[in-house]
DNA sequence: CATGAATGAGTGTTCATTCAT
DNA sequence: AATGAATGAACACTCATTCAT
């Protein structure tokens, strides 16, 4: 939402006079997107061997060089598409909190629960992919741990009466954020044949629930 | 020429007793652990690209050669390690289960966490690089899932009174093994500066709890 | 083809009325020096390998596309360095041929000694790195031979009766040509540690002295 | 076949005394040799350009890889091309020096340029590429000086009465390795059409002779 | 004329894999 | 079975050069 608002403002004065080198930004922007999704569909169709960085250029429709002007080397692309995803899913996760301030705890992690799954349902074989086989630094995935804590600890900050008095935030939003992501995960990409989507994410409800009212 | 020599004995002694093909397997269990071993090594001193088939082999006191007597390529070795911890996690898990089948299943589940996190702590720089770094297909995580939810199936199973008795198995595992799993994971090795591995355990287990007796 | 309309137009030009266009000429001139300015600077302190058309273009405070209006290639910016070095020495031997008329042959040489090696000697790496590491068409030396070679046959044929009258001039100022030039290459640049540039010097001279005499 | 051949002579070498490793040694400098002369080929036919070590590796039968054996990267093949020349030429002053132990210093001279200017004759066109398109440090040139001034000195100390008595070993044999050295290539080399290599022999001769008796 | 972003051919180099011994 | 020298396909990356503005 912080983008958007970036965004918005810069719809703004664009459109009064001083503007200048936002081109620039926005073609920069828009060749890294290309880049970071021509890996994708390399990715999914021939798999992360395919993804040469010469490959990656064809199919992003840019040259070699340019690539190279938005990427100190090639596994910086990866890392890219590595925050990219952590980056969408920590906004989603930020977004539901906001849209759900007025609603209780329980119906928050339900539709965060909800959101996650359905995001990861999307493409899980890229997912998976990109969890097994893409190589990144463990950064972007503690970023994102981080964000979601930090939305955890909003959401039961403000949320004080609802809860038991003597909760220790900080305990109880590392355990939700893990627990929230994890069953996630396990329900959109590792679930057991034996057990439909709907019922996973219905079970990791109760025990996100059975948690909160402990 | 020495090595012709025991290549000539172990022909006759191989055509004479009972005993047989036994020294070999044995050879190769140990040349299997010292290729292995060669890559942990060298994964944590020398990072993931200094990881070539040559370099293994010197480090593991090996030919290159005898490398691709045991893997038919390099990802197989990759597989191979990663199939090793989760084979160490899924014998852990089991032992651990039948460890505690007189016990209740909270026992149990503080004994898992306790064992799991502890197995996670001896090197949590080389479990951060083999998650992060090291491409591994999504089978052997897949296959540790199954047997950690086996494991589970088990345990609830055989105590059935002190659950309520409507509980669903299925659903139950599949949630008790990835709650299990991930906790671990994130106390040993995402956990935030600001929180102990004891706070953490602590936590987790009342999750865990809370969840079972809900 | 440009190139050739350039030099042709110059030509025509020059040849009528009294000044004109000389303000590109000199732009032309100063953005040439800069460019090799800029090379020079850049192989001292960063080596031969650092030198890019684009460092240099940086470095030189032009844009690449201009060193193209000035260098048909990379190669041409080398030669158009090592043909200012020649012609600067060239200029220096003339130009001390001239100033030298009216003496006898000896000092003539040992003037022309004295400027070579001070002109080297001002900075040594630099003119190793031209030698050694910098590519270059023999074409530049060469021409700088035939220019030492003319200045010595006329220094010499304004000087008959000093010397013995059966000197063929075309062998005399080819010997005299290559000892001056490479003992003043050595004693600037390649002088053993226990020789001073004092010592060298003189011993050249004395070298040529006694050719002169013979 | 060479190497089997010179595997049979090893073998028999080794059941007497402790000699080894030689067998690598030769292969070694085959290899080097092969990669030097592919180098010194592709030079002449098609220029420095054309010189890529994927090229080298074919003309010289090796692969690519195998160079790198020998080589640490592309400049050293240039390097030890150099060194190469430099030692053949040492190597030839030196015996040329010891050959003519008995002579006088005149004749010694006499031998040395022409021995020096028929080996640059013999490929004119090399030995003017290798000095102005191959890179290469300062080493090697430096290194073959030390040798020539070396042998000068020798050649000096060991004629004393042949000399003035007050004659200064240093700084003569510091001219002579640089009148010798650069009258040679210039007679071979750059030598103007209008004189003979006969007459630029002679005339570079009678100039070392008359500083010898200077 | 100047600019400098974009290009992409081409290079040095690595390293998984093989196979003669 | 073991070895490790040799292989060469394949890759990441650079940089001389162009051309639309």
């Amino acid at each position: 939402m912080l983008r958007k608002l970036q965004i918005s403002s810069d719809w703004i004065q664009a459109s009064v006079p001083p503007q200048r080198r936002k081109p620039q930004q926005r073609r920069s922007r828009e060749t890294v997107e290309a880049v970071l999704d021509a890996v994708v569909r390399i990715l999914k169709k021939e798999g992360v061997d395919a993804v040469t960085t010469n490959r990656v250029a064809v199919v992003a429709g840019v040259s070699v060089g340019s690539i190279y002007q938005y990427f100190p080397d090639k596994r910086a692309i990866f890392s890219a598409l590595h925050d990219r995803h952590a980056d969408a899913m920590g906004r989603l996760v930020e977004s539901t909190v906001v849209a759900n301030v007025s609603r209780t705890l329980g119906e928050l992690v339900g539709n965060l629960l909800s959101g996650l799954i359905d995001a990861h349902s999307g493409d899980q074989q890229l997912y998976a992919l990109l969890m097994t086989e893409v190589p990144h630094g463990a950064a972007s995935a503690q970023r994102l741990d981080a964000r979601l804590q930090g939305a955890f600890r909003l959401a039961i900050s403000s949320r004080g009466r609802e809860l038991s008095r003597d909760l220790d935030v900080e305990r109880c939003s590392f355990v939700l954020a893990h627990m929230v992501e994890s069953l996630s995960h396990a329900a959109a990409l590792n679930r057991p044949p034996s057990l439909s989507v709907a019922a996973a994410k219905s079970e990791a409800l109760r025990a996100v629930l059975a948690y909160l009212r402990s």
